[in-house]
DNA sequence: ATAACTCCGTA
DNA sequence: GTACGGAGTTATT
């Protein structure tokens, strides 16, 4: 072992004893065998070593143990023969867990270590002490006080339950003493559950309070006369010699004799096939199913191992410990080389292209026996296809119309509940007969879709989570493929779920269209008979399905688990619950403003139609370029794609600019209309009938960078920009009583920009909390900050937002109105400055060109097909999306990850109240009551700042500004 | 009825 | 120069 090196130490009976009582009772279910505990212990097991970066110790192991007690008779007897005498017996369910706890460990590959005479815990101390000499840091897996007394700067403890880590400052926070007086703490309080005597009346308070005083036991037992409350005086002096052996008792020993050494705690990669064969045995089904996708093995080429059960009759008969009896699976070192995810990856891929979807098994389920039967079904794969359809694609207006279950390949159950009678029976509008109630269906349902251990999985499920949690359902433990297919794939095609059968199944589902017809003709899906339902919704079920086994090992296998567990997955309830929320709009205030805008609208078309000659539609770009360059004869400029004259703000802009006046009331009139018809006439559509308040859908997967988008309506492109726009915003309010807190991350893209290409002057100048433009304008003009001129630093600031662009003279030019030429020596002069920025454009270019793909800074992928495009414009395009990606993709990461924490941080501060609403990129709009504004702000900002962390350690902070105020404007 | 095009609102 | 969604017009189906 060596420095940077960490060990993981599992108190494995400690742990026994905490998730026997904690965790609710499992049986085996061929014939009863209680292994909760045991079940715990392995997920616990899995989730460390799989993925201890995702909790809260946010460290992949190096060494590895799993500690237990060997009997009950240790040295502490003989010292006090009391001590731990009054335990009782454990349950007797708990009895044979304890030997199987035991194969676990060895079927997970890992150091079972216990020895006569000593405890567990002992043990842990021996190897603290031998990994901190060595240079390593530990982390002890246990929530026990006795073990905190090791807790130093390279020794941590983690809560596997709470997925808490407990350090010096947690000791000091929960016990009022550093860890190194914990033993002394101990002695006085004593512990009735195992006998130490400690001193009576004095608890973790009290003890405290006199370590606080006098420094330690030996101190206080010495000049215990000096204490001033005559009672506790007294018994100190009478328990002097209990609170000695209490120490005695409590003090680890860190000098027994080992075994094995530090060496063989050495972690290895994951037997896969031993360990399937255990958790078949045990029939954990839903974690063998985890560990055969992560491992690559095929679990079905797997047979049961047998395990040893003391104390219990099993069916399974008594063996030898756990041992596969077939190593069927592909190899018995899977992940070690990153080779056989891969192949699995390729195998599934090429084992759904070849399946054909066959559709004829599918079920069509009317009566609640079937249905209880269809859920027994389902837990007993443990996985499930989902697809809920509804009476409209808006979640928040829609009812349930039938609910798929895909239970395998070819496997699928409708459960039709609001189908109508078809349109062509125009007479009878009633219910179609063989159809359960929603709400019994719902009831019966609700178990299963809650259920942690059941896998939901299904296409764009934000759909399903929101309209579920409207019947007061949360769906837990779901996988969904448009989002697995967006971590893959971004870029390179679309994630609906007709795309992706097409693409990795080869099947060509039915479409909408197809199956409805559209438009006039169109009927809806609950005018569907049953048949021809039960075999379209089936489909969506089944695809689903069979999409999640391409698309899982896949991920696996280009290690983006990560990426889909933390930035996507976890937002689909996050996004659910902000959509549910809505805004408050106030129709009034728009209904004003339309009116307002019409007036002057009008007025300037009267205007236009003088200066024209003659009335004409405006809006139309063919009409008014006829009209300006041929009727009038200006001047024309640019060309649109297809050779018209472009009409463009710009164009009209510099025909305002050398006096012209009807360009310049035709972007008057332009802006006018836009925003009544975009916002002030079209936002009020959206108002719920039942919340009074809008409802954006955001989507996940739409842009190729991470970002998220709105939409019905986009609350993402909200006017701010001119005054007349802007009072679009102030409609936008609190409820009574309450204000809206705007939060806004400052320049996050170009501090992104800092970090990862690493340029010195940037990151000074954030870190100082200097105007990044005029820093930049003073390296580049060698002008001085102090008294710059507008003009320079808004240069400075185009130049900026260009690079993060991925800049070319020819856009800049455009934008600051200059020659080509001149904006050439602009960005010459900046990489001059700025070497660090043109190597970073370099290498991402380079990157892209090798792999086909740019990362994030958290490892997302953006896809760009085209960066070898012959095409030089297209490639150039092509260059500039991958330059700009990783920055914009970034900042999108580390919004989403505020997003994700958000809400537990907020009800964690006491806030239970305070409702996250609206993101717009780099801004998070909340709702709160006035009273809890102050509290709620730091909070957010807390969360928004760090949200990086631990992940990354930005080389640049972040800044977020926060404002509340009763609508949206004056809160921005 | 749908698609393509142009324009423009946001970060 | 990046990333979006939506409205309106016009041409096509």
């Amino acid at each position: 072992m060596k420095k940077g090196d960490h060990l993981f130490l599992v108190d494995g009976s400690g742990y026994i004893f905490r998730a026997y009582h904690a965790l609710p009772p499992l049986t085996r279910k061929s014939d009863g065998l209680p292994v909760g505990a045991v079940s715990g212990f392995c997920n616990m097991l899995w989730k460390l070593l799989r993925d201890a970066r995702n909790t809260d110790v946010g460290i992949v192991p190096t060494h590895f143990a799993v500690i237990f007690d060997y009997s009950s008779k240790t040295f502490r007897n003989e010292l006090f023969t009391e001590y731990k005498a009054n335990r009782t017996a454990p349950p007797d369910d708990l009895i044979p867990q304890f030997g199987l706890i035991r194969q676990a460990t060895r079927a997970f590959d890992l150091p079972c270590i216990e020895k006569e005479g000593f405890e567990a815990d002992d043990l842990i101390a021996t190897y603290c002490r031998l990994a901190c000499e060595a240079g390593g840091d530990t982390t002890i897996i246990s929530s026990d006080k006795d073990l905190m007394q090791l807790v130093g700067p390279s020794v941590q403890m983690y809560d596997p339950m709470k997925d808490k880590q407990i350090g010096i400052a947690e000791v000091i926070e929960k016990w009022g003493v550093p860890p190194e007086k914990m033993i002394d703490l101990q002695a006085l309080t004593g512990d009735s559950i195992d006998n130490v005597p400690g001193v009576p009346g004095i608890g973790p308070k009290t003890a405290a309070q006199l370590l606080e005083e006098f420094g330690d036991l030996d101190t206080l037992l010495a000049r215990a006369g000096e204490i001033k409350q005559n009672k506790r005086r007294e018994t100190i002096l009478a328990n002097a010699a209990n609170a000695r052996i209490s120490r005695e008792l409590v003090k680890l020993r860190n000098d027994v004799p080992l075994e094995e050494g530090l060496e063989s705690l050495q972690l290895h990669p994951a037997n896969g096939p031993r360990l399937i064969s255990y958790l078949k045995a045990m029939e954990f089904t839903s974690l063998m199913r985890r560990v055969a996708e992560t491992t690559g093995t095929d679990a079905s080429a797997v047979e049961a191992g047998t395990v040893t059960v003391d104390g219990f009759e099993s069916a399974h008969g008594p063996d030898l410990d756990v041992a596969p009896k077939a190593a069927g699976a592909t190899t018995d070192t899977p992940a070690q080389d990153g080779k056989t995810p891969a192949l699995l990856a390729r195998r599934r891929a090429e084992a759904a292209a070849a399946q054909k979807l066959d559709t004829s098994a599918y079920r069509t389920v009317s009566e609640a026996q079937a249905l209880e039967d269809l859920v027994a079904e389902a837990y007993a794969t443990g996985v499930v296809g989902l697809d809920i359809q509804m009476t409209s694609i808006d979640p928040m207006l829609a009812e349930i119309t039938g609910i798929a279950l895909g239970t395998g390949a070819g496997q699928a159950s409708y459960i039709p509940v609001g189908h109508k009678a078809q349109a062509s029976d125009l007479l009878s509008d009633g219910a179609t007969p063989g159809q359960m109630r929603a709400a019994d269906v719902l009831a019966a349902l609700q178990p299963l879709l809650s259920d942690r251990s059941v896998l939901k999985v299904g296409h764009n499920l934000k759909n399903e989570w929101l309209l579920l949690s409207r019947h007061g359902i949360t769906l837990e433990a779901f996988d969904d493929v448009m989002l697995m297919s967006y971590v893959l794939d971004a870029g390179s095609g679309a994630h609906t779920l007709d795309a992706l059968a097409d693409r990795w199944l080869k099947h060509s589902a039915l479409t909408i269209k197809e199956l409805l017809g559209s438009g006039r003709t169109g009927i809806g899906f609950d005018r569907l008979p049953l048949e021809r339902a039960t075999a379209a919704a089936g489909e969506q079920a089944d695809m689903a399905l069979r999409l999640w086994a391409v698309l899982k090992p896949r991920l696996v296998a280009q290690g983006l688990v990560s990426i889909y567990e933390r930035l996507e997955r976890p937002l689909i309830p996050a996004l659910a619950r902000m959509e549910s929320r809505g805004i408050s709009i106030d129709r009034q205030m728009l209904s004003r403003l339309s009116g307002e805008l019409a007036q002057k609208a009008g007025a300037l078309e009267d205007d236009i139609y003088k200066a024209a000659g003659g009335p004409f539609t405006i809006g139309s770009p063919k009409q008014l370029g006829d009209i300006l360059f041929g009727t009038l004869g200006l001047p024309g400029g640019a060309k649109t794609k297809t050779g018209q004259w472009s009409t463009s703000a710009q164009v009209l802009e510099e025909l305002a600019a050398e006096g012209h006046d009807l360009p310049r009331k035709i972007v008057d009139w332009r802006q006018l209309t836009k925003l009544k018809s975009t916002y002030t006439d079209a936002l009020p559509g959206y108002v719920h009938p039942e919340t009074r308040r809008v409802h954006t859908s955001y989507s996940l997967a739409s842009t190729s960078t991470g970002r998220l988008s709105s939409t019905e309506p986009n609350l993402q492109n909200i006017p701010i920009r001119t005054a007349e726009g802007r009072k679009i915003r102030t409609a936008f309010v609190a409820e009574d009583g309450n204000k809206l807190i705007s939060a806004d991350y400052s320049q996050i893209e170009l501090r992104i920009l800092a970090h990862v290409a690493d340029i010195p002057q940037l990151k000074a100048a954030f870190a100082n909390g200097d105007d990044i433009h005029a820093i930049t304008a003073s390296e580049m003009f060698g002008v001085p900050v102090e008294g710059m001129p507008r003009e320079v630093r808004s240069r400075a600031k185009a130049i900026n937002f260009g690079i993060v662009y991925g800049i070319s003279a020819f856009g800049l030019a455009n934008q600051l109105s200059i020659p080509r030429e001149e904006a050439g020596a602009y960005i010459k002069r900046y990489f001059e400055r700025f070497p660090g920025i043109r190597d970073y454009m370099d290498t991402t270019k380079a990157f892209c060109r090798e792999h086909g793909y740019v990362e994030t800074i958290f490892g997302r992928r953006a896809h760009y097909p085209d960066i070898r495009a012959s095409n030089p414009s297209i490639r150039a395009n092509s260059e500039r999306a991958a330059i700009n990606a990783p920055i914009q993709g970034s900042a999108a990461d580390i919004i989403r990850r505020a997003m994700v924490r958000m809400d537990d941080a907020l009800v964690a501060a006491g806030l239970p109240d305070v409702r996250m609403l609206l993101q717009v990129h780099d801004e998070l709009i909340f709702e709160a009551r006035e009273e809890d504004v102050e509290a709620a702000m730091p909070v957010i900002r807390t969360v928004m700042e760090n949200a990086a962390m631990p992940a990354i350690a930005l080389s640049v902070p972040l800044q977020v500004d926060a404002r509340a105020a009763h609508n949206w404007d004056e809160a921005h």
